[in-house]
DNA sequence: TGCAAAAATGAGTGGCGGTTCATTTAGCAC
DNA sequence: GTGCTAAATGAACCGCCACTCATTTTTGCA
């Protein structure tokens, strides 16, 4: 039974099913927690046996590691894309500071697994930290250094750890809009965070 | 064998013990994550048998929670001391930020424990923050709060929002020192932050 | 329609580790 | 020394769950 739609695409069912199931693990980690999740729950969320997991990762690691990878190349093409899209440094970093915050904000278990699941072991945060979260802190960073090249920052912030602090800001912003019990919009904070961010490092 | 002295204090030896295995559980649960921390390796750190974490704790969670407890506690003692120090907000935010850090900063174990093994998980998160977290928010608020009054700061920003990158920043330098194999101070970090973070939000 | 290969299934298993508790040891008063 | 209590011990238990694999189902082609 279920449509099999299988000829025309080049992709076999593969695709469908891989990802079928790390939505299903998306939704499973952000309302147990990822030590609590049991692989029989992420597979009859997802629909399938308990076995077919196996067939397309080799780990309940490796699924959480395929969530991280994906969305984190996923936010930084999408970063690398807003930048195009102006030379305006502030205007950058603005976009960058949004992008962030929306993509979080549309995505609330996503978001769970990113706040929070990930945060959970120092052998996690290694990998993770050096595998995107450095590009993206990069992105910040490399961003900022542009501004002052141009001359509207202040040349004399070290611009990595202008970078952290950003990102620490909006961190913070995201992991406890996920706490909240009262529901707000979590985009909208950004501009409130910029606006602090670049006066603070804006040259007079 | 082992000095044991019991007479002449009215607490018991249990303190000691008690002591002993939340030092021992930091260190532990620094090294291989609280979830892959086994209550065997805390009592043998700890110098004890695995039973006896249980007659001065009820639980493995217990003692993630006690840990947690018991600095806070401490955190939130020693900020109030600093406040009463000076009168001037932007001083007391110094003050508050240097602290936060140097605490971190002098404990390494302790730090990995704050900054990664109590975020892993949102049962925790939610506890955690219901209880000190959202304490030690409500004191840089009410700092900056404070210094709007004077004038000293900005009137049309949002104190909890303040408060909230403050806390972010500073939070984002202690997961990044933690995570660095290069070996800096992280307490010097704080001047850093707080020249940016005043700049942006104080009156001009 | 038949058939081989690929995909999917889910019951079973093996190991792990938090917790318990019957037993031993230490502390102390007389 | 003797007896009593409190503290400490650590072997054993037991529930849990990631992962395996023999079997079944589906697919795609002739």
């Amino acid at each position: 039974m279920r449509s099999a739609r299988s000829l025309s695409s080049d992709r076999p069912v593969v695709a469908d099913k891989r990802e079928a199931i790390l939505r299903a693990a998306i939704r499973v980690f952000a309302h147990n927690g990822y030590f609590s999740s049991k692989v029989a729950d992420i597979a009859s969320a997802a629909g399938v046996a308990d076995g077919t997991v196996y067939l397309y990762f080799k780990s309940k690691e490796e699924i959480l590691h395929s969530i991280f990878d994906r969305s984190m190349e996923e936010a930084i093409a999408a970063g690398r894309a807003q930048l195009e899209q102006t030379t305006d440094p502030r205007e950058k970093l603005r976009r960058i500071a949004l992008l962030h915050l929306e993509r979080l904000g549309d995505d609330r278990d996503l978001a769970v697994v990113f706040q929070v699941e990930l945060r959970g072991s120092t052998k996690f945060m290694e990998e993770f930290s050096a595998a995107g979260f450095a590009e993206y802190l990069k992105l910040i960073r490399s961003t900022f250094e542009e501004g002052q090249r141009a001359g509207v920052f202040r040349p004399e912030l070290n611009a990595k750890v202008v970078a952290k602090i950003l990102f620490g800001a909006l961190d913070e912003m995201a992991t406890n809009w996920i706490l909240s019990k009262r529901r707000y919009k979590l985009a909208p904070m950004a501009d409130q965070v910029l606006d602090i961010f670049l006066n603070g490092v804006s040259a007079k």
